[in-house]
DNA sequence: TCTCATAATTAGTATAGACTAACTAGTTCT
DNA sequence: AGAACTAGTTAGTCTATACTAATTATGAGA
């Protein structure tokens, strides 16, 4: 029998910059990323993260209380946000030039982000129009490390009444992906907060400007990250 | 003192795929490729080709005469010509679509090849109109892992009247290399045959479009591989 | 306060690549 | 034929990632 070509089921191999973008989007509300919630999120085991954690304060891209979690230096912040460019310049290329839908550009942008150059990162942008937002309503950061701050409110949190922009969907599953676009609910869009009901129920909303209205359910409600629309 | 970020100079490190690009290369003249020509070419140790000699033919892609040298099996060839395919179309794509010129796209596709996935490389073929030839005039491989064979014949064996593109020099020995160059007989070089002597005597070529005159004797002649050029 | 469940860490190993130093096979020259 | 040169291979390490099994720290509930 001839040998396997390689072995069917190889580890997978996080890259330092994977690590670094998860830390990143954990620790986004200000806290500590823990271990076992950085190993979910990179399907990896929990001892390849403490691995990886020590590597990686060692070298001072992050700071470790240890059994607490873990936060990024500045510097590793920066290198945190170059990935999350690339990233979304990808994302946001392969859709509107090469005809990728939202739902299955993610994949291909993870491994090409740690193949591009800079230069070409820069061209793509340029092609783009250096844009601002890529196709989940994410805000891209500057090549210089900036990115925008938004304040953004889960629509299950919302307050009745409220109008909001709709301005990221936070999954990057595919079926969900597909039944928001469906609904309309796609980042850019304008709504108002109609009702909620009691006990963790629904939220239901009306679109802007058409007024339609849309029940959405408490777990998809959490999945909709939106802007408060000032005056 | 902080640790360094990284080992400021850490090994390169070439994949299988890039052992089996240019084993493919360097055995296209019907040869096998040696050691420390695959090493030269990737700039790496010997020992580390004979390391991945010892894996590549035993999962079958190559097939390994010891101190004789390497010969890709059909498996590695297909999976040659699929890197190939990739490489020519990267390259491509980038210097139409995103203003790369052709000398600094080279590096870029190096590192792409590996990463993007084969939708994507058939989206970028779509987009160039599924073409046959790179800017060099080298044939892309089919996407079933078909290439335009190119028929190179030895200057030796050339028709009298024939217009030739220099292809391929046959020798690794730097005294003949120098010897050629001297001459201007580098790959690309085009030439017509003017005349061959009786009894294995020198060829006598004209070079394009110079017309410059060059007397070149039977056994190096042998060394020289050539395209003849189309109508 | 003590115990226990859970989360995190350490210990020990694997894999795919790299390297240098040392050894061997093949070739060429006298 | 034997010596000497060259090319190739083997042996032994290194690095960065991964894993499982075993151990330890923390915090919550009795």
């Amino acid at each position: 029998m001839q040998p396997a070509l390689r072995d069917p089921n190889p580890p997978l191999t996080r890259s330092v910059e994977d690590y670094l973008k998860v830390i990143y989007h954990l620790s986004s509300q200000g806290g500590f990323a823990a271990t076992s919630d950085i190993a979910a999120m990179l399907d990896v085991s929990p001892p390849s993260v403490s691995g990886m954690v020590k590597r990686l304060s060692e070298t001072g891209l992050i700071e470790h209380v240890p059994y607490r979690g873990v936060q990024l230096t500045s510097q590793g912040r920066r290198a945190a946000l170059r990935m999350i460019r690339r990233h979304r310049i990808l994302e946001l290329y392969l859709t509107q030039h090469l005809g990728y839908d939202w739902g299955s550009v993610h994949a291909e942008a993870e491994r090409l982000e740690h193949a591009v150059s800079d230069d070409l990162i820069e061209r793509m942008a340029s092609a783009l129009g250096q844009p601002q937002y890529d196709p989940h309503g994410d805000p891209i950061p500057t090549a210089a490390g900036d990115i925008e701050e938004t304040e953004l409110v889960a629509l299950a949190d919302a307050r009745v009444g409220t109008k909001l922009e709709l301005r990221q969907v936070g999954t990057q599953d595919a079926a969900r992906l597909r039944y928001f676009a469906e609904q309309g609910l796609t980042p850019g869009v304008l709504l108002t907060v109609s009702e909620r009901q009691p006990f963790n129920g629904p939220t239901t909303i009306a679109l802007v400007p058409s007024g339609e209205p849309r029940v959405v359910g408490r777990e998809l409600a959490q999945l909709l990250w939106c802007q408060e629309i000032g005056a």
